[in-house]
DNA sequence: AAAGCAAATGACATCGATGTCAAATTATGA
DNA sequence: TCATAATTTGACATCGATGTCATTTGCTTT
């Protein structure tokens, strides 16, 4: 049983193979009736198009590539499953590419990735949703690509993004809502939007219950666990001691976790602690982080929804789409 | 700048387009003057062979697909890294496949891949290196495959895993060392070769040091952190405790860490606790955990270059190769 | 009913690499 | 030296889909 052709389609059909075509690739000028037809015999044949053949023609490899650094592997790899679920659908490869080097190579490598492999299109995972020298490149070869949770939210391109204010708003209120009333926050790498939104809800909620923002309640860590420890030893070494710590990510978390238990402090008598991203290490500590989780499946299939969009329609508008976090708490937290 | 092709190759060195097509797949029959021609205008011209135009004719996709389920996203992540580092110097793809689901869905969804995009090869990690089904299948259709720590040591096909059984030996000698002989050990899932060789590890060591194997002190687990909690609730309620608990992975030695802290133990004075993978996690307990590293990129790298000979040298006898991984000790263990 | 025009359709060439097979070249042996 | 075998080499067709452009069909309009 030899793969079915554009050609054994038309002659069961009836035309010829270029109305065939015209038929897949949805043009215009075809009677409905010689498309019911078609299409007939389409699913009759199980027809599926043959990807060489069109990428050689059409000079596009349908493929697209996820750009991506070394942030939590359980991230990276909800961001593939969701890239995923959607390429399959559409029938499009998913290239994926670490890029924890330079920036030279990443140029480079993404120049090749447009020359030779004509990658159809980029998703671009924080960090690297702001570098420039990259934007700037797809920008002038006119590459369609995404950005998720970029700093920068002009449309030079679609983005998509989780409400990473409103639910570090929501966390604050919810420690407020206990009693708190120092509460402290260990912001993270400056170059993620998260950090500046996740920061920018603390100070909002604090604002709303009229607590005045202390410069001294604020530190400033990098998302690694080693950071958290740090940071989590300039607060709790502080006269008077700040009775919850909102991380802006669960490494962080863990961090300050491990720095109160060391200095004796029980979690959550002593101190509350608070993460972000409910990473797989949320629920393996003790006691289990309160955290809030991202629908990063969801950010991503977004993603790719919007790029294959761009790609297939050179002419649609930029959209920007917001996905909603969740809180979960869990035992880290009390009054 | 046009794209170079291997005419524009031909007209240069001044011979015909087979031929260069002969010295880029390495064919015999081209003489030494020619070839050496040849490749000086590939250099100098930069050419670089069309995939979509290969695969066409060839009916071959020039990409080979990792087949993975559930395990730790670190895991996964790394094999990604080890495999994408010999796709890319040989030109292949890398397609990754998330066989989180049934075998009757992950059978249709691998015969796809055979059919319709022609995959070359396949990387089978653990646990699917051992489904049977599959492995029939990818056996009819005569498609190279690898497995990664396949429980099946029968060369049917090439297969890779590291030296399990070593290190688990090398951690009990290593605990036996330090002075401990009520020593616990917490099995994996059994369907992981590794969990079959770690506790044969652990039983060698207790053997060589003349320490009778207790029934009492091994506990069924499945790796995951819940059924690590579990099993050390038995463990640690025993009327003599163990003084050392060996997990088969990191994620249930976390689970033995929560408990252990619960019952107003502390690690490693009460009891010492070993894991082993070098999870994330494993760096953000505390006290952080003495665990074992897998090479899990050269493991992942060895595969690909099986698999890539297995591909292009259908005559190729199936080889395999043992790996070795690392103990780290950290502060999790102590006399 | 004839002319005029737009929409639908198809013939053919093409994308780039390689298999087939025949021609040209070189090597071998009588 | 010449016939014959072995090796190199190249002409041409082909993989499957689609762009180009010419042709046909169907529909207005006068």
């Amino acid at each position: 049983m030899r793969k079915v052709t554009l050609y054994d389609v038309a002659k069961q059909a009836g035309v010829s193979p270029k109305t065939v075509s015209r038929v897949i690739n949805n043009e215009a000028s075809v009677s409905d009736q010689k498309r019911q037809v078609v299409l007939g015999v389409v699913k009759k044949l199980g027809y599926k198009p043959n990807n060489s053949a069109r990428s050689l023609r059409n000079k596009r490899a349908y493929s697209i590539a996820l750009l991506y650094d070394n942030l939590s592997p359980a991230y990276i790899l909800d961001l593939q499953a969701g890239l995923l679920s959607v390429c399959e659908q559409a029938h499009y490869n998913l290239l994926i590419k670490d890029c924890n080097f330079n920036n030279k190579v990443l140029i480079d490598q993404v120049s090749e990735l447009l020359e030779n492999t004509k990658v159809d299109g980029f998703v671009l995972s924080p960090p690297i949703s702001d570098n420039k020298s990259l934007i700037k490149l797809l920008l002038e070869k006119q590459c369609p690509f995404v950005r998720i949770a970029p700093l920068d939210g002009s449309l030079i391109s679609p983005f998509v993004l989780a409400d990473d204010c409103e639910l570090a708003r929501e966390v604050t209120d919810y420690l407020i809502g206990l009693g708190h009333e120092r509460i402290a926050f260990i912001a993270g790498d400056k170059t993620h939007s998260a950090s500046i939104e996740r920061l920018a809800g603390y100070k909002q909620a604090l604002e709303s219950a009229s607590i005045s923002f202390d410069e001294e309640l604020l530190e400033q860590g990098d998302f690694s666990f080693e950071s958290g420890e740090q940071c989590a030893l300039n607060l709790l070494d502080k006269a008077i001691r700040p009775s919850a710590i909102f991380a802006s990510n669960d490494y962080m978390a863990a961090g300050v976790m491990k720095v109160a238990q060391k200095l004796g402090l029980t979690v959550p008598n002593d101190v509350s602690v608070v993460g972000f991203d409910d990473a797989p290490v949320s629920s393996q500590l003790w006691p289990t982080l309160t955290t809030v989780k991202q629908p990063v499946k969801e950010i991503a299939a977004q993603s790719a929804t919007l790029l294959l969009d761009a790609i297939n329609n050179k002419e649609a508008k930029h959209e920007s789409v917001k996905l909603h976090c969740e809180l979960v708490v869990r035992e880290s937290t009390s009054s």
